[in-house]
RNA sequence: GCGCCUGUCGUCAAGCGGUUAAGACCUCGGAUUGUGGUUCCGAUAUGCAUGGGUUCGAAUCCCAUCAGGCGCCCCA
């Protein structure tokens, strides 16, 4: 035998058996988002690299080292990490800021990225996100963050745990981030090596690592002080009361988690992530934020955004594997011909219809039908003389022979 | 990129240096030439991820490679 080729790390496939829950994911996003005014829009799957460098974050992890990049025809091109840089692309492109705000655009498809897989981590893996463009407002904040509570409801999913948080504007970021860094600075060599790469880099991550020594350096009362602090400014702090104050009107309940930074560059002001506990540590299913430079920083006016995206992948782990379809009728006959015709003519009419393509044993075919369908239509010659067919069903063992017209009412 | 664990039939597995490589499920055939889901028989790995090595002898021990899992980092 040949050398067989198997799947590349990483990526799956989504077989018949589990493809209904991505119907379910689909169906629901469709529905849900559609109830508060959003649109679907489908970009590519890969753009220039350019695009993510600029939009993601040429810091981040993920521009950094996680991008599937390649050259063609001179260009550097990359599939994407993830949709938000290519739905602001096409926003701006496609003219979008002439249309009357807020827009709302929603999208679903694969991403790449170059990791180690894990749980809940595929270097090809499926998100289901929204942006909201125009709106500066903490409404728009809130409702994203309602629309994304009401989706997973709509999925069976109401026990998972809504974290905000502020990071600011880039003005009292900074300002923060110097705070941050004077106060770390006698304990620079204590940290850990991951830690003093953050310090440089990207200082708000110091804040939720998990190694022990730092975590003991973070508790001394100077550090602490800082980091509890309400670095952000009147305006920030203004936005956030509102978002928070909208949500509790709305009875959505979430903590604050002074902690949560998100490693996309280009978030500010509101951040959010929706957890489980059921996932293992890769255990955010909803990520996202606000993020009114991007635009501006892609080319496009200067445009206020808000927007999350969900992994589906962890979303189906959260969800119970629905039973396929069973056929509505199995038809059983050695006469082929009169087989294919009835079939034809159910199907026409929507059921789920099959019949044994290889003539196999009546005892063979009636086996199969009772795996495969909840009907047994059986076409032999006396049926076929009569014009009509029995019925057995497979579950009672009731059968009955009728008309075809008389089946309708049964199947 | 780093750390720990794991690779025996389509699936779940037993085996722990000498076995004919158990068993179960699935699949296929038969008992059963118009009545299934129960039952009973039978078939299906010259092969143990791949390549080396140790040994009289390796699925079993060692090394490398590849793949998978989990964790770190990061993220959905």
């Amino acid at each position: 035998m040949a050398k067989i080729i198997n799947v590349v790390k990483g990526t799956h496939d989504i077989l018949p058996q589990e493809v209904e829950q991505w119907h379910i994911l689909e169906k629901n996003a469709l529905e849900i988002f559609s109830r508060y005014g959003y649109k679907e829009i489908r970009t590519p799957i890969f753009e220039v690299t350019e695009l993510f460098a600029r939009g993601v974050g040429d810091t981040t992890d993920i521009v950094n080292k996680e991008m599937y990049t390649f050259e063609k025809s001179e260009r550097s091109l990359t599939l994407r990490p993830e949709n938000t840089a290519g739905v602001v692309r096409s926003y701006i492109e496609n003219g979008m800021s002439r249309l009357s705000p807020p827009v709302k655009l929603w999208y679903k498809g694969p991403m790449f990225r170059y990791e180690r897989p894990q749980k809940g981590r595929q270097r090809q893996f499926h998100q289901v996100g929204v942006e909201m463009f125009g709106v500066k407002e903490p409404a728009a904040d809130a409702e994203v963050i309602l629309m994304a509570v009401d989706y997973l409801k709509s999925l069976g999913l109401d026990d998972l745990e809504v974290e905000i948080n502020s990071l600011g504007c880039p003005k009292c970021r900074e300002e923060f981030k110097n705070n941050l860094k004077a106060v770390l600075k006698p304990e620079f060599d204590n940290l850990c090596e991951d830690c003093q790469k953050r310090y440089e880099k990207n200082p708000l991550r110091l804040l939720d690592c998990k190694v022990e020594s730092c975590k003991a350096i973070f508790e001394k009362p100077e550090i602490q002080k800082v980091i509890q602090s309400d670095f952000i400014c009147e305006e920030c702090a203004d936005h956030f009361a509102k978002l928070k104050s909208y949500l509790d009107t709305m009875q959505v309940k979430y903590t604050v988690n002074k902690l949560l930074v998100r490693g996309l560059d280009y978030y500010n002001r509101t951040v959010f992530e929706i957890k489980s506990n059921n996932l293992g540590s890769q255990n955010a299913v909803c990520g996202g934020g606000r993020y009114d430079s991007l635009v501006k920083n892609l080319g496009g006016e200067d445009t206020p955004a808000v927007g999350w995206a969900m992994g589906m992948e962890r979303l189906n782990a959260l969800l119970p594997v629905p039973e396929l379809k069973k056929l509505n009728g199995y038809i059983v006959s050695n006469s082929p011909v009169e087989a294919l015709e009835l079939a034809q003519k159910l199907r026409k009419e929507g059921y789920r219809i099959e019949f044994d393509l290889s003539n196999k044993k009546f005892t063979k075919q009636l086996e199969k039908a009772s795996k495969v369908a909840d009907y047994a239509l059986i076409l032999g010659e006396d049926e076929i003389k009569a014009g009509k067919v029995s019925v057995k069903n497979l579950a009672t063992s009731e059968q009955k022979t009728v008309s075809i017209e008389e089946l309708r009412s049964i199947l």
